[in-house]
DNA sequence: TTCTAAATGCGAAAACTTCTCATTCCGTTC
DNA sequence: GAACGGAATGAGAAGTTTTCGCATTTAGAA
């Protein structure tokens, strides 16, 4: 019961806290903006209001139930906390996105971080490509899943 | 001459562009919203429209004499392209941001898309953190240099 | 100088997010 | 399980950042 996650993370398990965290857990896409989260629901039958949504959204982030990402577009995506910290290589012709997580760069990072004498909260790292499917279909943006440019 | 400049990148040499360009090799600033740069014109009595600021910034982006930035605000950063490619770490607290280039760290981003399949268009590396001067000040934001939350 | 396509400025509008506040709900107390 | 009080929600207004539409101006060629 998603009750005890919202209790647990100090928040009162509201209905419409338990709709959207319900609602990410069982999405298949990882990462969706507030106005995805918004639209799905309200086809589910499980409307919440926008601005809620917002609200619960950044509630959750600063409890770490989520993680909020800013690709190059213009507007926050949030994704579920789920395992590890990991990293992100977005489609600018479709919108997918994969993750990977690099040992190697995680260090440099740090590494960076002290040689400047910055104590380092967070960071972000976003890799632009075309997907595999989208190299094939070299026309146009192609099957426009996920967030794609052609909405 | 900055005409030439923009003659190179395909671009009329207008007034307002001119002056854009003008003001961006000579602010101290190196890492500016088109706010900012629109509010600096002004005050230089170069006045351009915000509209006109927008699209000169991003056609510059185009013609690549400029890189759009999204640092974790809300809003598009500018700098002009001066010499290589570098990532940035930004300071959470005062707004300050340092540059940085690291081989391996590029080495290993490469090889990630490469190993996703993607065909690499860009990348972008954020480190956040608190930089050396807000370390000391342990109270709240210090010294609002750049451009910090504290606006 | 004249001419034309391109660029600008302005306000309107779009896109995204936050705020305000009356109403509703959660969780605790009785 | 009814009552209470503070927290959360919903709806719309408002704030921010960025783009758009179009009348007017301008760069650059003729
Ligand atoms: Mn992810
Ligand atoms: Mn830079
Ligand atoms: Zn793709
Ligand atoms: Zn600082």
């Amino acid at each position: 019961m998603e009750s005890q996650d919202l209790k647990r993370a100090g928040l009162k398990a509201t209905l419409p806290r338990l709709k959207i965290l319900k609602f990410l857990e069982e999405s298949k896409q990882r990462h969706m903006s507030a106005e995805e989260v918004y639209k799905a629901l309200l086809e589910a039958g499980d409307e919440v209001g926008l601005a809620t949504i917002y609200r619960v959204l950044t509630q959750f982030e600063s409890a770490g139930l989520v993680t909020r990402h800013h690709f190059d577009e213009g507007h926050s995506v949030f994704e579920l906390n789920l395992g590890e910290h990991h990293d992100h290589i977005v489609c600018v012709r479709c919108g997918r996105v994969d993750e990977f997580v690099d040992e190697i760069i995680e260090e440099r990072q740090h590494r960076i971080a002290e040689e400047k004498g910055y104590e380092m909260t967070d960071h972000a790292l976003y890799i632009y490509g075309i997907c595999p499917d989208c190299r094939k279909t070299q026309g146009r943006g192609p099957r426009t899943q996920g967030r794609g440019k052609a909405n």
